[in-house]
DNA sequence: GTAAAGATACCTTCGTGTATGTATATAAAG
DNA sequence: CTTTATATACATACACGAAGGTATCTTTAC
């Protein structure tokens, strides 16, 4: 009913917000109900209006239970840098998206961000996130490359600008088509054994 | 007013497709109403149920507007032979992305498909197609990629079904990115040289 | 007691489907 | 060549439900 403690207050907001993260998987953001994920939550309309004031505050709440690839891409990047930059870089992509593929609620929440969500005007705040986080691994990738080509490690053909933007499409595109969910193919198998074929492109010395 | 004759008809389904295609777009499928639609096209919504029925009729017959560039590289691959494999990949990808650059409504239509709906059950049909020609395109670029490994073309590092799902991906990827708008790229530049990058990866002898 | 946490009730708005009205192109009949 | 009939191509009107916002209770922790 009505204010029970403070731990309990929390526990009911993530319940909505897993019963959002249901719903909208299911039905689609807009044709989604605030009654049904409130009912599939155990509670009421009114709890949600609590918690999140509309529809578009729920959204954005679940929008930031999403721990973006690339975030997790930079971290690992930027954290310990004691092998080669390309090797780096590869084992970087390779440990998130293994990580990613472990965790059903992110792909869940990355399909509902993905395909199941309307981006027009008022979503401005989820894709201003998304952008921000793209132009930040962007630039990461950049300078692994470039360190890579100072050490002499990259492939001329491959100006460092060059080769961020064909792994960041790369990574992307794998991504698409992996939460379609007829994929045929793993992160941890096929699409990281891509990525490490592109980064060998890239070399000059093949990767370890 | 009604009963017009035929070509008038069409005309009338013709601007309530340009309408649709306009208010998708700023609003997002579920957002439109029938009404602005009718009304943008200059009509009203008896038009609009009666060409297509609902508003799924009208969204899917809008789909089928948009001419996949699955397609278009596909066919151009089977067409004409005359050139080696890898380069004839190479040119089919990059006359298709340069014409798919120049036509500003293919593009509206795509944004509309890939960032301005939701895909639940009752989009199946769009989804379907897609997913046909993915499947098509894929088994082209296999075939193509085989023939060039039979003439001792394709380097060993790239089995052909791998090469395949990996240009596939690439597109796909570059091509969600270029749809955001803030793209800092061209499909005719960037993209094509990207792909045309990766296929002398994958080549044992450069690209001409 | 009071304010947080949520339930309940009410109201209003919006959009859709459907049913029906209506005018005209076209073809058949005379 | 008219006249008549009918299907076509819409417009208009209505009815209905669904959904959201807001306001008002109710309970309970502190």
């Amino acid at each position: 009913m009505a204010r029970r403690t403070k731990q309990e207050a929390d526990e009911t907001r993530e319940a909505l917000l897993d019963a959002a993260e249901h719903v909208f998987l299911e039905r689609g953001v807009a044709r989604a109900s605030l009654d049904e994920i409130a009912r599939f939550a155990g509670c009421t309309r009114g709890a949600v209006h609590w918690h999140f004031g509309d529809k578009l505050g729920l959204f954005l709440a679940l929008d930031e239970r999403l721990v973006l690839l690339q975030d997790e891409v930079k971290r690992r990047i930027c954290d310990g840098e004691t092998t080669p930059p390309l090797e780096h870089i590869a084992r970087a992509i390779t440990t998130s998206l293994t990580e990613l593929e472990n965790d059903p609620r992110r792909r869940r929440l990355l399909t509902i961000m993905l395909q199941r969500c309307e981006y027009v005007a008022e979503m401005a705040p989820a894709l201003l996130r998304r952008r921000q986080a793209d132009a930040a691994i962007r630039a990461t990738l950049r300078d692994s490359f470039c360190r890579a080509a100072e050490r002499g490690e990259l492939s001329p053909e491959w100006p460092p600008e060059r080769a961020a933007l064909f792994l960041q499409a790369l990574i992307s595109g794998f991504l698409n088509e992996w939460l379609r969910g007829e994929a045929d193919f793993t992160l941890a198998g096929e699409v990281c054994a891509a990525v490490r074929g592109f980064l060998s492109c890239t070399a000059v010395r093949p990767l370890s």
